[in-house]
RNA sequence: GCGCUCGUAGCUCAGCUGGAUAGAGCACUCGCCUUCUAAGCGAGCGGUCUUAGGUUCGAAUCCUAACGGGCGUACCA
């Protein structure tokens, strides 16, 4: 049920009797304030401007045609044109007895499914994930499983960095180390340092490092073997912090920068049939109008970059993976350079016409007084540490700690834990700098997951309590709240769409907080197993807490989020 | 210098592409547990939406400029 869309095409209706044909879509909005009913349609003075006609008169005209026989039970005209528009109860009763039913069945198979690559998280494998990584793992993640659930075929790439100067001084400690190395290599940030420390002041090294770099490139087996060996290490590092985080990357959903180096010529050879390389200053580059620097693709000495290589990532995801739209969840730093990539893409024709190439940028994650995230002195904070860091936090946090086995307190820290990091993240607009405060996050109070994990736990008490069977045909919707909660169980849909629409994760959090806060209210106000609660009440309320619960459920699994039975 | 981005309550944030009296949470004050989880609910306090113009019936939202913060500005990714 796509609800607004619905009152919207009975509003269109009225208008079709009215013999007045419309240029856009009908755009129905939740009433401002609850006096002016559960919708409100603003469009009416919009259009009487451009016909010239008095708004009131227009809108009072418009409402004596709208049908009140469904969906709708009562339209009134306020102020200077606005439509107020009330749901009538007997049609929520069917409308909610068919969300009980089909749940979220039918959810997929409203839109043409399209082919759509998310790229996200992409570490780097010289280094350990760190916490500038979170944001992007976390946020792609869930916008891929929103994609999914909404029924398009998703590919997630993890466009890990594996390749670069660094590697040639990485192996060439790895090799010289040998197996004290592999040893180290368990703390890959500690290994980093020491080859680096080597690096700079062994001049040897450093030449047997840079010659290295160059035989991975000409593909010498002895330093590919080494480079390959490091590769799976690192990598092996990055599952466990996906495992840990509960995000769906898996090692087949790598496609790594080395994974393009053989398409980089034909790149190069392509934008030079296409008439789009200009030589400056001995390098490669594409001159955009209206921009003030090149695109540079080839470096004077002959070396590619990491222009060079998004656009053989875009070419192979539009030629090989068919891919309809592609979002790179990528710092919102690099916007100019995926502006200029995109734009060299199109005009190259690396990419369809139709392509649909978007950055889901974001913000920078600070701390509690709006500095970079660091540690004390000023190194990187590890990931894995962190998310045990949120793992252990929760664990104080669970009121019921000591009437819990240990691994059940285990188990409940990690979905608390790691749900907080997770929801804190995705809760706030993407775009801006995000402020990480662990006291905010792991509060049972405000838009926190905890918050919902507990509204969840809540409505699954009630149902340990019972055996009543519910029966969608008996449903019968009458007073306020359970009128306004059946409203907002059936705007979920139309919620969805619009957060994949905008790869905006935090309008679901949104949608979701108050979701379960309304269902509070309801909580309070409506009993369902107390004395005096009619069976018809019962039924109807009971399939209203177990729709919450699944919608609760639901749009946190879609974030990446787990719900806990009791807490 | 040029470009991008942000500026909303003391703090952290929403505000659905222009609508009615700008909303939440935290903090602070005050109410509500013999009955489904009080980790909850209710009430109060708190705002010249950075500023100045413009567009129009109507602007936090769109346009222009200024101020302030963050970031980026050709061979790193």
């Amino acid at each position: 049920m796509k609800l607004k869309a619905h009152i919207g095409t009975i509003i269109h209706e009225a208008f079709n009797r009215l013999d007045i044909s419309l240029s856009s879509e009908i755009q129905v909005v939740p009433a401002s304030r609850v006096e002016f009913g559960d919708f409100q349609y603003n469009g009416v003075m919009k259009l009487a401007k451009s016909m010239g006609k008095n708004p009131k008169e227009l809108a009072l005209l418009l409402a004596s045609q709208i049908d009140t026989s469904g969906a709708i039970a009562k339209v009134e005209v306020a102020g200077p044109g606005f439509v107020n528009i009330w749901l009538n109860d007997s049609w929520l009763d069917g409308a909610i007895g068919n969300l009980f039913e089909n749940r979220f069945d039918n959810f997929a198979n409203s839109l043409n499914p399209e082919t759509i690559v998310v790229d996200y998280s992409g570490p780097n494998m010289a280094k350990e994930m760190h916490v500038g990584h979170l944001r992007s793992t976390i946020i792609g993640d869930s916008l891929a499983n929103l994609f999914e659930f909404l029924g398009h075929k998703v590919i997630r790439q993890n466009h890990i960095g594996d390749w670069g100067t660094q590697f040639g001084m990485l192996i060439a400690y790895l090799e010289e180390q040998d197996s004290a190395a592999y040893a180290k290599l368990k703390d890959l940030e500690e290994f980093y340092k020491l080859a680096k420390t080597r690096f700079d002041s062994d001049t040897k090294f450093a030449n047997k490092a840079r010659d290295y770099v160059v035989k991975i490139q000409s593909k010498d087996k002895h330093c590919l073997g080494l480079w390959e060996k490091f590769i799976s290490i690192s990598l092996a590092h990055s599952q466990e912090v996906y495992d840990k985080l509960g995000v769906l990357l898996t090692p087949k959903d790598v496609r790594a920068e080395s994974f393009y180096n053989d398409m980089l010529p034909e790149i190069i050879s392509h934008l030079e049939q296409k008439n789009l390389l200009t030589v400056s200053d001995g390098a490669k580059c594409v001159f955009l109008p209206e921009e003030e620097t090149p695109v540079i693709v080839q470096k004077r000495d002959g070396g590619y970059l990491y222009a060079t290589t998004d656009l053989a990532a875009l070419f192979y995801r539009y030629k090989t993976l068919k891919a309809d739209r592609i979002c790179y969840v990528v710092d919102a730093r690099q916007s100019e350079h995926f502006k200029q990539v995109f734009k060299v893409a199109k005009l190259a024709s690396f990419v369809g016409d139709e392509t649909v190439l978007e950055h889901i940028a974001f913000g920078t994650m600070m701390d509690k007084n709006g500095k970079p995230f660091k540690t004390r002195d000023g190194g990187t904070i590890k990931l894995i540490e962190l998310l045990d860091e949120a793992v252990s936090r929760a664990k104080d946090a669970i009121k019921s700690k000591e009437n819990l086995k240990p691994d059940e307190l285990e188990k409940l820290a990690q979905t608390i834990g790691i749900g907080a990091v997770k929801y804190a993240d995705l809760s706030v607009n993407r775009e801006a700098n995000y402020i990480f405060d662990w006291d905010k996050m792991l509060s049972f109070e405000g838009n926190t997951s905890l918050y919902l994990q507990y509204a969840y736990a809540r409505i699954q008490s009630i149902f340990s309590k019972t055996q009543i069977e519910l029966n969608k045909d008996k449903l019968a919707i009458q007073n306020e709240l359970e009128h306004r909660l059946s409203i907002l169980l059936l705007s979920f849909k139309e919620v969805l769409l619009h957060a994949a629409k905008e790869a905006t994760p935090h309008t679901i959090t949104s949608y979701l907080y108050d979701l379960a806060t309304l269902f509070m209210q309801f909580y309070e106000s409506c009993p369902i197993l107390k004395e005096g609660v009619s069976p018809k009440e019962q039924n109807t309320r009971l399939i209203l807490a177990q729709i919450t619960a699944d919608t609760i459920a639901q749009g946190l699994k879609i974030l990446g989020i787990g719900v806990v039975q009791r807490l």
